[in-house]
DNA sequence: TAGCTATATAGCCGAATGGATATATTCTTT
DNA sequence: AAAGAATATATCCATTCGGCTATATAGCTA
């Protein structure tokens, strides 16, 4: 479980890694798609994909000729979750908040 | 901005520094005090702590004869912000419970 | 002030990272 | 089947990273 956080970390820690999530956060894109807006080498964009990919950022598809990549959630709330528990240190009216919603409303949180 | 967003990911993508950090969500702790529960040099947690310390996520004190280490909230929102804007695609709910927020109580989200 | 304690810095090393170019692989199309 | 398109893999290179040992610095204590 630390290993899959150690890679979900360091494959956010590139900004060219995060921008072609916000790309995918629009959708479905092919690598050629993703790798339109860099200066980059395909290769090199190959590479930043395997990284995403391995920490389960994102997942390939099979489409004809090409293989269009999408964003896979899961691993963002797994660091999401993470994050939670520190929360309470920026955020003070948060445990209350829980608590309400919890018990008026029935809302779950995770 | 961005470069904020590399130095504070890339500082977590370490199991070491997540467990400094853990250990500082407790309070307060000397170097001493954070290099005990590892199997490390003294050097190397320094090191760490220094990469704690430029991505914001701790402050270094002086007390005496040591350099108290605390958490510094600051850098661990900023990255739950940006994790903010993926939400949606994990919990639908989510928009619904904002909005909710918003117009029944009052509540601000950032 | 001399020594002790706590921590930081310097320098070294091997492994990992991010980039490039060249080439291989896999479909699709003609 | 041959050519083209989309993408992956192999190498190579410079830089960064995480660890170590040795040493420096700062404050406390005798």
């Amino acid at each position: 479980m630390d290993d899959r956080l150690d890679a979900i970390f360091s494959a956010l820690s590139d900004p060219t890694r995060r921008a072609i999530l916000a790309r995918l956060a629009n959708g479905k894109a092919t690598v050629a798609e993703l790798a339109d807006p860099f200066e980059l080498s395909q290769p090199a964009i190959s590479k930043h994909l395997k990284v995403l990919e391995q920490a389960g950022l994102i997942r390939s598809g099979r489409e004809a000729n090409s293989r269009p990549r999408v964003i896979e959630p899961a691993a963002l709330k797994t660091i999401a979750d993470w994050i939670a528990d520190y929360r309470r240190f920026w955020d003070e009216s948060f445990d209350r908040l829980d608590d309400y919603l919890t018990k008026v409303q029935g809302y779950e949180n995770d």
